[in-house]
This record gives C-alpha cells, sequence and structure tokens, in this order.
DNA sequence: ACGTATCTTGACCGTAGGGTCAAGATACCA
DNA sequence: TGGTATCTTGACCCTACGGTCAAGATACGT
C-alpha cells in the first residue's frame, strides 16, 4: 500500500546484479550447467538471497533471456533506419558487432540456449523472429530486383551477417587465442568491425 | 597376453556406440549439463557399463574431443588441394558445410567447449589451429598480392567462413524453427551451401 | 571342459546443487 | 517509538549425479 522508494530500489538494484551475473555463469555453463550457488557467488550474495529475488532457477533464466531478447531486437531495429542497401546493411552489421562486443555473454546464452534445442525461444523464434526475418527477405529481394545489390539468397546473406557477428562473442576466446593470448583493442574491434562490413557488401556486390 | 579378436571388437563398438551418444549429449548440455546418466541411457547401457569402458566424464569428454579434432582438420586441409583462390575456397567452404550436415554434434562441442573458456582446446587452439591458420593468412595475403582476389583481411574472411559455415550446425534448431519447422532437405542444402560459396567468392570479388 | 580375462549390471556411496525455512536485520510509515 | 513489510542469511532437506564395487555372465585359449 505503501510506495517504500528505497526498498524498490533496493529490489531492482539486486535484481540487475542477479541478472548480470547469471547472463556470465549461464554464458559460461549453459543452463543445466550452472550452479545457482556460482550465481550467487558471482553476484556476491548468498545463495538464499538469490532465491528470495527469483523463485527458480528456471525463472531466473527466462529473465536473462529476456533481457536479451529485447537488447537483440534493439539492434535488429537499425537494419530499417536506411532504405538504400550500403547504408542499412553497414548500420546493421556495425550495431550487431557493438552487441557481441558490449554482451558477449547475452551472445553466448543465445547460442548455448539454441544449441540445446531452443525449448524456450521456439515462441519468439516462430513469431517474432520469423516476422522480422521474413520483412528483411523482402527487403533484400526488393533490393535485387531493382538491382541495387547482386541476387543473392536472403536466408544465406542473414545467416551469414549473424553468424559473423555472433562469431565475435560466442568464439571470443578462440579469437583472443589465435590473436596470440591477446585481446582485440578497440581499435583492432573498430577496424575488424569495418572489414566485416567490408566483406558483405563485396558478397552482394556492393 | 592372448588376441581375443571377438572381445577387442566388442569394446571398439561399444567405445563406439558410447562416444557418439556422448557426442549428442554433450552438444546439447554442454560439459558440466551433460549427466554420464543420460549418455549411458542414449546409449542404450547401464552407467556402470559406460565407466567400464570410460573411467569418469572428463576422460570421455576429451575422448570426444579428439575425434571432432580429427575430423575439423580433415575438413580443413581441403583447403590447400587447389592452388586458384576460387576452388581452394570453393572446395573448403564446400568441406566444412558437409561437416556441418554430418556431424552437428560434434560443432556444437566445439562450440560449447569455446564458450565456456576452452580449458581444453587452449592448446590445440595455440598451436595446431593457430599454426594452420597463419599458414592460410599468408596464402590469402600473396592471392591479395597476386591481385587473383580483392584485397581483404584474412582473418575476417577466415572467421567469416568458420561462422557461416558452423551455423548450420550450431544454430540448426533456430534455421529449422525460421524454415517453418521443417529441417532443409539435402536438396535445399546442397542449394544452400552454393550459395554460401557465392556470397564468400563474392566478398573477395570472385 | 576348465581356467582366465574381459564384460555386464544392480546396488550402493558421498558430494553437489536446487530450493526451503525461520530467525534476525533493515527500512518505512504513523 | 512501535508496528509492519521487505530484506538477509546460515542451516537444513532431498534429489541427482559421478563414481565404485562385487557378483555374475560371456568369450577365449588350451
Amino acid at each position: 500500500m505503501s510506495t517504500q522508494i528505497r526498498k524498490i530500489e533496493i529490489r531492482k538494484a539486486n535484481e540487475a546484479l542477479i541478472l548480470e551475473a547469471a547472463e556470465k555463469i549461464f554464458a559460461i555453463n549453459g543452463y543445466k550447467g550452472a550452479a545457482t550457488g556460482d550465481i550467487a557467488r558471482e553476484a556476491g550474495i548468498p545463495k538464499a538471497n538469490l532465491h528470495y529475488y527469483f523463485k527458480t532457477k528456471s525463472n531466473l533464466y527466462r529473465e536473462v533471456l529476456k533481457h536479451i531478447l529485447n537488447d537483440w531486437m534493439a539492434a535488429a531495429s537499425t537494419f530499417d533506419i536506411y532504405h538504400e542497401p550500403e547504408e542499412a546493411l553497414r548500420t546493421y552489421i556495425k550495431a550487431k558487432m557493438e552487441f557481441s562486443r558490449q554482451r558477449p555473454f547475452g551472445s553466448r546464452v543465445w547460442a548455448s540456449e539454441i544449441m540445446s534445442g531452443a525449448p524456450l525461444l521456439d515462441n519468439f523464434l516462430s513469431t517474432t523472429l520469423k516476422a522480422w526475418l521474413n520483412e528483411r527477405v523482402r527487403t533484400i529481394r526488393r533490393w535485387a530486383r531493382e538491382e541495387k545489390i547482386k541476387s543473392v539468397d536472403p536466408h544465406a546473406l542473414m545467416y551469414m551477417i549473424w553468424a559473423t557477428t555472433q562469431h565475435y562473442a560466442d568464439f571470443e576466446r578462440q579469437i583472443i587465442i589465435l590473436n596470440g593470448g591477446k585481446e582485440l583493442s578497440d581499435r583492432r574491434y573498430r577496424q575488424r568491425t569495418d572489414e566485416v562490413v567490408k566483406l558483405v557488401l563485396g558478397s552482394v556486390g556492393l
């Protein structure tokens, strides 16, 4: 009945703390392999406290996924800012590369969920994402028809973009090792982003 | 002291059975999330029997990884069959797409291992794979110097090829859902392979 | 046919992990 | 300042899981 602003903020802060820790642990160990105790330790709180904010591991996982979907869709929306293929693709790829840089764990949770059969993402994939993809597929076909780009398989193109951009998050460790153990600097990462843009644009004849 | 051929074959057959089941369960649940009991059930044998052939879960996992590395490297070797960029790239991409089609679980175990920090692959990545990659990078640079292909960042190109081809294994479930719940037929998959080849060749100006 | 090495399996053990609880601490409101 | 709602936490419970064991089954060499 009362406002209790401070308390509400404590809750928000703790939930955010737990969600961040959970994203990391789920990313590293997968859903089944992740231990709520490990998540709690990562968040710096007792396990019982974690279960106070999130009743079950499953609930927590669902919340983590929800956050990732939100941000993934936010990046997706940049596809539509521009109408010309070059700018649209460039902007979208940059947004996805940025997402991989900023939220590598989120990307990995997504990948892990898909690899384990996507039990929870099934609905999102078959409705929201499918609709979004179909729309972009149509756009790409139109570009080809208008001879703004080479005629390519739109699905093959979109999957290539997703795969390549997400690779920098999901396979970050491999990339670092192949880079001699050093992670890519911001500068190198920006250059690499431009190279990815260049390759993809080249693949459609731009 | 004795040969005992039949027994040796029993062992080989059972080990193969277990390794196949293990590859699947590790692919779905990751190393930590996979239960030896689940692997045994998948293989159709009692858990104790699994532990008779593979002392520990860790040993079994190592063996699974070893098999995957072998086959991955076999695909990799196709890169060198041809000296001209077009044929070399086409052959390599086809081999990798074929690997994704035939061994989707293997690909996922690899991905899962990398995502969890690559504790066991570290050595392979920083020696064998790094050397292999450096060699290919040099080849790609040479092609660019000889103006056989556009000048591109070789690492960006190789990662794009890896990411895109492995996407068809690691994100198989997502692809199926986006395809309306039906998996890609052999024919569609072959067409898609050709499209991937086309995109990659296009990206380097071929 | 008999002895031996390998294989098979149900029962068992100990720890780890998801989740609960109840008692105390903290913040809020009147 | 007292009452109430929320928050914090160590201790606890129970199942799942990695791994063992010992007793029996199977195949092999002689």
